[in-house]
DNA sequence: GTTGTTATTGATATTCATTATCAGTATAAT
DNA sequence: ATTATACTGATAATGAATATCAATAACAAC
C-alpha cells in the first residue's frame, strides 16, 4: 500500500476550503511532516524559525490547527501538559500507555479493541469518527 | 455490594495527608456528592455558594482537586470545553461517546474492552491504573 | 483551656496556552 | 493590471488553572 502524499492532502484541504497557498504554509507542513512526532506548537515554531526566521508563532499555531483539521495530525493532551500534535499519515492509528511518573508514553495498537469500539458505538446509534484511548499507569522503569 | 461511604473516603484522604477538616470541605464534598454528575468547577461553586455564601472560588477549585486525587471524581475534558468532574463512587467505570456537533455525551461500558486493555498494558510491562476512552462522532440526533 | 504551629481560606494576582484583533501584505481570479 | 479577500505577524485578549499572601482556623501538645 502506498502512503498517500500528506502534503497533497494538506494542499487539497486548503484549496477545498477556499483558502490560499502561501510559502509559510508550505514551510510549516514540510517541517511538521519531516519532524519526529509528538511536537508542541512551541517546538514546531522553533524548527520553522530555524528554516525561515520571521514566521510568526500565531501562524504556526493556526496552520497546525488546519493540519489537525484535515486529519494529518492527532492531538495528545496529557493532564496540564502542553498539547502535542502527532502525524497520522502513513501510520496506523494507535493508542497510548502514559506513565504518570516519568510522563513517557508507549504507543500501542489492538484491532480487537478497535472493533469492539465500533460495535459499542453502533449499539448506541452513534456514528464514530475518531477516538482516543489513554491508559494511565506506571511504565516498566517506574513501576 | 455496599457502596463505600464516599465522604469517609474523602475525610480519610484528608487525614492521611496531614490536612485538616474544615466546614468548607464538608460543604463542598456534600454538594459534590449529592449533585448530578459532570459538574464544572464553576457549577459546583454556584451550588456551594447557595448553601454557604462566602466560600471562595479558589477553595472549591482546590478541594475539587483533592476529591479527584483521592479517586472520588474523574476528570472529563472535551476539546476546549471546561473541565468537568464526575463522581466515581458507587458507579462502575464507564467510557464516553461524545457528539462533535451537539457536545452531548453518552456513557457506555464494555467489559471486554476493559479486559483487553488490561492485557494490552500487561504485554507492555505497564501497570495500568486508570484509563480514558473517548469515542468522538455524531449522536443519534446529529448524524 | 491555653498556646503554638501550621494548614486553610478568600481575595486577588499571575501564569500560560490558545484565540482574537487588525493593519499591512500577498494571493489568485478576472 | 485590477480587485476582492485571505493571510501574516505582532500584539492584545481570553479564560481556566494555579500561585500568592495576610488573616484565620484547626489541632496537637501541654
Amino acid at each position: 500500500m502506498i502512503t498517500p502524499n500528506a502534503k497533497e492532502i494538506f494542499r487539497g484541504y486548503i484549496k477545498a476550503k477556499g483558502l490560499r497557498h502561501t510559502w509559510q504554509r508550505d514551510t510549516i507542513i514540510d517541517a511538521f511532516l519531516s519532524a519526529a512526532g509528538h511536537l508542541t506548537v512551541e517546538e514546531l515554531f522553533q524548527i520553522v524559525t530555524r528554516i525561515h526566521p520571521g514566521i510568526g508563532y500565531a501562524t504556526v499555531h493556526r496552520n497546525l490547527n488546519l493540519i489537525r483539521e484535515c486529519g494529518l495530525a492527532d492531538e495528545i493532551k496529557i493532564g496540564n501538559e502542553k498539547t502535542r500534535f502527532e502525524p497520522t499519515c502513513g501510520r496506523t492509528h494507535h493508542d497510548h500507555l502514559i506513565c504518570l511518573k516519568c510522563k513517557c508514553f508507549i504507543e500501542v495498537n489492538n484491532n480487537q479493541i478497535e472493533q469492539l469500539q465500533e460495535r459499542l458505538a453502533e449499539a448506541n446509534d452513534f456514528l464514530p469518527l475518531r477516538h482516543k484511548l489513554e491508559i494511565y499507569g506506571l511504565c516498566k522503569n517506574c513501576r
